[in-house]
DNA sequence: ATATTGTATGATAACGATACCATACTATCA
DNA sequence: TGATAGTATGGTATCGTTATCATACAATAT
């Protein structure tokens, strides 16, 4: 465990002078880098970072804090932010809090505690109080793929409302009426703007008496839970819109469980997709966000509020990502010609 | 930004007290803690970790080094690690490096600048030089998933060898002869042994003029790749083994433009499933393996080691989990009846 | 009554690096 | 020839914390 100490006795010369050749900053000549050089191979000498970061109050560490890395919308912005970070020289910290507003309390202490240059955040809830909290500490911080009720802070995130728009209209254009929109949890602005884009549309497509839709989780599990909620009920709707890609999944699960076929009995649709590298046929109809692009995009964001830091108050900027509707067998063909309105 | 300092000024104390009252060591009088606490308070102290890393020496952050989180088999994983560091109060930096051994230097190399308190890795190369560098630093080191040519290490990884012998004794069983393994790349140890598992059923089973095998990537382009070499050959085979599920995709994908029946045509079975919580009806007959159980335990051996440090040698374990089979449609019934030998 | 232990607090130095300032030599310019 | 700029190196203080040692009083044991 040589030290820049160790490493400028060997050499011959001032610990700062050995500073300068590892940092490649200031003069130093030839003869005195290459023998600081052969100090430094010699005594396998690791510089220690933490020192440096001490002085310089600069880790180039970032971190990530967002819901769950298992999500594959996740799990490729994640990579996305790893990728552009990394590029950068920046490491990621990654920080899983499944929707709880605790967790992400307890990640953001402890980041700010670690001194991180910056912090990408997926909100728990619209009303989280992270960014007042980080900001005391000035670390830059942009928030990724949900609003928050917070005026001035940077936002990079998929157009939700305008997505679940056209994904209702899509089911609308086919002759659906009947459309159930299970939707994430009501303290998350996605689901909220989701099921809004859904209400207009359903609403300018004079369809305002048949919405309907409920609040749950953003899991598997929810969508299962839902299905069989609303298909006890008298009146089936004739599509379900699945709020996120894994309510889609167990909706699809439990509906194959009810014996209800997809897309004969009933259309299926997804608000974000399966990546097509984990399903060799794709299967179900969705809007589809650039995940990776978006955690790129905010990491670039972050990364240059980082280095403009101590500048005049910045012009936040909110980067809206449009997204695109894929048609594929889940939502079926058109049921205009043997729908039969029922109530 | 307010240091212990400032906190010690206005709480009247010196800094050391109010470190005392931080940590919760030493002796501090119920009095002097509070006022201690309330400076805290007012001042919004946040203790700079970094600071504390440099005389403690310990970091609180461990790293995951390992090829890609995006294949879910590894997100599955990470997953576990993070849950379990975070747990014991450690933080984890992800790092990957797309099996490239450059990308797994450079990774290293920064992380012990970093002073990281542990290291989990997968090394992209059997040959991978990182454990004699990470071991010059003290740093302690778990490798997941894979074998590397060192005797004295942590490994914690699944059972390819046996998994891949019992997922071609499921072919064979079904009257399979002509059973072709697309594999991952020869320099990882995983696909070496499953090739090995391969091999030995096909001989066990007198089937060793049909072995078949080629060495890709564990990606679904490779899988699509070798598909498309395979099937441009003469003799087809009447079952796909691939290496990963990534590469099973490929294949099925590719089969599927080639218009090859699965699993009517040809069956198809895949080393490691595609989650649950993805596909909606899971089709792919599989080995699999526990990623999340294996990341929680590599993450459970390393914080022992790092708390174990400075003892003399320890038994470095190698722990291998059993692994399933999962039979499903993409593997078919019996062909025996209707399949006849070729060559 | 003295020794011992426990409680309570602080001064000082150190962790390993770099910012800042100081020094000194050489080369170029007016 | 003296001034100025560029090159080359080092000393000292400092980043914010905690380890170590020192001090002191109270309570208990002998």
């Amino acid at each position: 465990m040589a030290t820049i100490h160790d490493v400028a006795k060997k050499a011959g010369v001032a610990p700062i002078t050995v500073s300068r050749v590892i940092n490649n900053s200031g003069y130093v000549s030839e003869q005195l880098r290459t023998k600081v050089n052969n100090a430094i191979n010699e005594l396998e000498y690791v510089p220690n970072v933490l020192a440096r970061s001490l002085k310089s109050k600069r880790t180039n560490t970032i971190a990530l804090v967002f819901t769950d890395i298992t999500n594959p919308f996740f799990t490729i912005l994640a990579r996305g932010v790893e990728d552009t970070a990394s590029e950068a020289g920046y490491n990621v910290i990654f920080c899983n809090t499944d929707e709880s507003q605790d967790q992400e309390d307890n990640y953001i202490q402890l980041l700010l505690q670690k001194q991180v240059d910056g912090i990408l955040l997926v909100p728990a809830d619209v009303n989280s109080e992270s960014i007042n909290i980080i900001r005391k500490q000035n670390t830059p911080i942009v928030v990724i793929d949900r609003n928050i009720a917070h005026d001035n802070v940077d936002i990079v995130r998929g157009d939700s409302e305008g997505g679940a728009y056209n994904l209702t209209k899509h089911l609308i254009d086919l002759g659906h009426k009947r459309i159930t929109l299970l939707s994430g949890p009501a303290k998350v602005s996605t689901s909220v703007d989701r099921v809004r884009g859904y209400q207009r549309a359903m609403k300018e497509h004079g369809l305002a008496t048949f919405v309907d839709y409920f609040y749950g989780q953003y899991s598997v599990q929810s969508g299962t839970d839902l299905i069989n909620q609303v298909f006890s009920r008298e009146t089936k709707p004739t599509a379900i819109f699945g709020g996120n890609n894994l309510i889609a999944v167990g909706a699809m699960t439990a509906l194959q469980e009810l014996n209800v076929k997809v897309p004969d009995d009933v259309a299926v649709v997804s608000f974000d997709d399966i990546p097509n590298n984990l399903v060799p046929n794709p299967f179900l109809t969705a809007i589809v966000q650039p995940p990776y692009e978006i955690g790129q995009k905010a990491t670039e964001l972050l990364l240059s509020r980082i280095q403009d830091e101590g500048e005049s108050e910045p012009a936040y900027q909110e980067i809206v990502f449009p997204v695109k509707l894929i048609v594929r067998a889940s939502s079926g063909g058109s049921i205009a010609e043997n729908y039969t309105d029922v109530s």
